[in-house]
DNA sequence: TCTTAATACTACCTTTAAGTAGTATTTAAT
DNA sequence: ATTAAATACTACTTAAAGGTAGTATTAAGA
């Protein structure tokens, strides 16, 4: 029941590009501060260039920044893409597809906290998850 | 986002017996019944039986049963016995431990579903996912 | 132009979860 | 006693996630 961690490297790492307002950051001092080993960290960059979400510029003084305003990346957006996703007819047991017919009986009790955190992920920007006074 | 296959086995294991009103249940025929892998089966059975869900008995006529009501056998117990945990102060983006002096913008909507999931495994029993009617 | 510091690419290694195989042990029925 | 049908044990294999190594490419700056 946790995200897995190449969705939570991705999302720290996004979130503190986010909140260095432009400036290029480079992969070697990204390790470093968010604590990801270092090709590990470029891996999942690449991904996550590939995938628009960074534009990185190659070359001495390259390094990375945010492709669009961090306003417009929802945290839903990145589960997507690393397949973390809490689909709307998720079981909670990850049995079957929900079904309202035909339920089990945590069924009724599951539908609000899921719903809950799709809207949460789905509402939740980079730009929410700015600010020095949060850890990540 | 989703419970570990083994968990999943073991609730749906469970959940069958539970059903079958202390009537012993065989490896061979659950296996067949829940489209579980007989090895597999035996094999997380094995570990119900150590940790005490589950009272076998050996040789011919031999099978499974609860080894205690099922009013008193909880989902929680089941994802604590697979390692498949909901922490109290799990941060929902797995980083760290959530904190309310000093978090991100996601903790304070992380917080009630993270509640309400905990208390929905915490008191849903064996008992209450019984019934013909669902289709575990 | 050459060096250096950066990202990108390809391929591999490691760890963990999932699943399988074979044999040993137990016990009721004959 | 023997057989047959069940669980238990030990060890292995496979698949997926996580992580690493080495080299190629790019581009600024001396
Ligand atoms: S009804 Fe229950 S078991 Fe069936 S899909 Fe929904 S949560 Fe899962
Ligand atoms: S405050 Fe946010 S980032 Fe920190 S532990 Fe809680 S949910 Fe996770």
């Amino acid at each position: 029941m946790e995200l897995n961690n190449t969705t939570q490297y991705a999302i720290r790492m996004l979130s503190y590009i986010a909140n260095s307002h432009g400036k290029l950051q480079n992969a070697k001092e990204l390790s470093q501060i968010l604590a990801i080993p270092y090709k590990f960290l470029t891996k999942i960059m690449t991904e996550l260039v590939k995938s628009e979400f960074i534009i990185s510029i190659r070359g001495r003084e390259g390094g990375y920044k945010l492709a669009k305003p961090a306003s417009q990346i929802m945290v839903l957006d990145i589960l997507n893409q690393f397949g973390d996703i809490v689909k709307e007819n998720q079981c909670i047991l990850g049995i079957g597809t929900c079904d309202s017919e035909n339920k089990c009986s945590l069924h009724d009790q599951w539908v609000t906290p899921k719903e809950m955190m799709i809207k949460m992920f789905a509402e939740t920007s980079l730009e929410n998850l700015e600010g020095d006074e949060f850890k990540i």
